[in-house]
DNA sequence: TTGGCGATTGGCT
DNA sequence: GCCAATCGCCAAT
């Protein structure tokens, strides 16, 4: 197993949103493994008002003020969980959402945990990624260095990663910090505004 | 103690 | 494309 550490990975939230693209996230569960290869995420920066961090610490949001590396697990809509891994030092508060997974590891466990879906959608955005993986409140604040259930690896780089703005949020809404593989056919939104994007990226 | 709301999803029109 | 589901957090009462 050749996990990835903190100690190789930026501290810096973009920086990290940009090298969390190709690597690959691993689930180790009692029913065996799963995972697959990262190609969509966003990223919440200091100081950002659509970050669960703006308003300062809270219980919600603790775990984004554990520093780099570690992991952030949150409810939303009382329906999905979604997954970050945090960035910056301790104390400051900020996060990667990790929002679309090529799953290539597990498929047969992930096809139970998504039953009745296509496996292009096995993964494909924040709530779907969590769910397939079984990942939930239990792995909220996980260290990624340590975690015997949940690490990163090496993956394929993406050939062209471009940039738009993020999905679902009011704040801040047009900031270009949603980052994606613009060769994956499993990256959330509509394919039409991803093209557009990447063309205007030049990626 | 309470009411509004959110980094979404899936089903229906 | 529209909208309900569903729940924990948090600010205001």
């Amino acid at each position: 197993m050749t996990r990835l550490l903190r100690a190789h990975m930026p501290v810096d939230t973009v920086e990290l949103a940009y090298a969390l693209i190709g690597t690959r996230l691993i689930r180790q569960t009692e029913a065996g493994r799963s995972g697959g290869r990262i190609v969509e995420v966003e990223a919440y920066p200091p100081g950002d008002p659509a970050s669960h961090a703006f308003a300062g610490e809270r219980p919600r949001c603790a775990a984004m003020f554990l520093g780099h590396w570690y992991l952030y697990v949150y409810l939303i809509y009382g329906v999905s969980w979604c997954a970050n891994v945090v960035s910056e030092a301790h104390g400051v508060g900020a996060a990667v959402l990790l929002r679309a997974l090529e799953p290539d590891d597990g498929l047969e466990l992930i096809a139970e945990r998504r039953a009745g879906v296509r496996p292009v959608d096995f993964a494909r955005g924040p709530g779907r990624l969590a769910a397939a993986l079984a990942i939930g409140k239990a792995q909220n604040g996980l260290d990624l260095d340590a975690a015997a259930e949940l690490w990163l690896e090496p993956g394929r780089p993406a050939a062209r990663i471009a940039s738009s703005p993020r999905i679902g949020i009011t704040r801040a809404a047009e900031a270009p910090l949603r980052f994606f593989d613009a060769d994956s056919p499993a990256i959330s939104g509509s394919p039409r505004r991803n093209a557009l994007a990447a063309a205007r990226d030049g990626a």
